[in-house]
DNA sequence: GCAATATGTTTCGTTGCCGAAATGATAGCA
DNA sequence: TGCTATCATTTCGGCAACGAAACATATTGC
């Protein structure tokens, strides 16, 4: 486990990669949700989201628009309660991650 | 080192704690610039932060304005150049990336 | 001294996110 | 059947960020 400054260092350089890298930039929130959707066990709701991030569900929906519009994940009706949707992975989403996590645990990836 | 799924667990988890931590959001680059003030040695001018990050100028100056009114960093003439400013370190910013540091490093703190 | 360059800021128009409240659709319950 | 609750979305006004270009000021070089 990183502590003290080091977690600090982590973070600035990761930050770094990640800026220069060119890729879309997802806000933390957004992150965080795709990040959920990836490696946390589904099923994923709106709910379940805003509940674990203590947002309101407005912002669940306007994060999955943005990602849903990058190809990151889609949306999936839920038939045992239609009122539910079902977040879902897609390849692009899983590239995505790949090559953030790349690049965040090697800067080098993207130094000049 | 953090490898493989593990950086992205820590990412995830560091995500959680700082979106329920309710202190000012701050963008990538906002953040990363703040680190670099802190933990890089001076002078830090926006030419010099513009071309490491490879951003526009604009870019800097907004994200500093947004943090020096947050209190986080101070502009300082810079006498041997009266074109160039110098970006300064404030207490109040210090104390949040401490706070900041402390919350991703521990995200039992910010447990429901 | 004066044109060319460099620094940081401001302006312009655009895009995207925010919270709060209202809406549409579905489910639960009596 | 109706009433209420729940799920997700949409709308609204506001705020903040973006890139590109123009700007004011200061410095450099001929």
């Amino acid at each position: 486990m990183y502590k003290g400054p080091e977690v600090l260092s982590f973070w600035r350089l990761a930050l770094l990669s990640s800026i220069r890298d060119n890729g879309p930039d997802l806000t933390s929130r957004q992150m965080y949700i795709l990040l959920t959707i990836y490696m946390s066990q589904p099923p994923h709701t709106v709910r379940g989201l805003a509940a674990q991030m203590q947002v309101t569900k407005p912002v669940i929906t306007r994060a999955l628009d943005s990602m849903e519009k990058l190809g990151f994940l889609k949306r999936a009706p839920d038939e045992s309660d239609k009122r539910s949707i079902l977040i879902q992975r897609t390849v692009k989403g899983a590239v995505f991650l790949r090559d953030f996590a790349d690049t965040i645990e090697d800067p080098a990836l993207t130094a000049e």
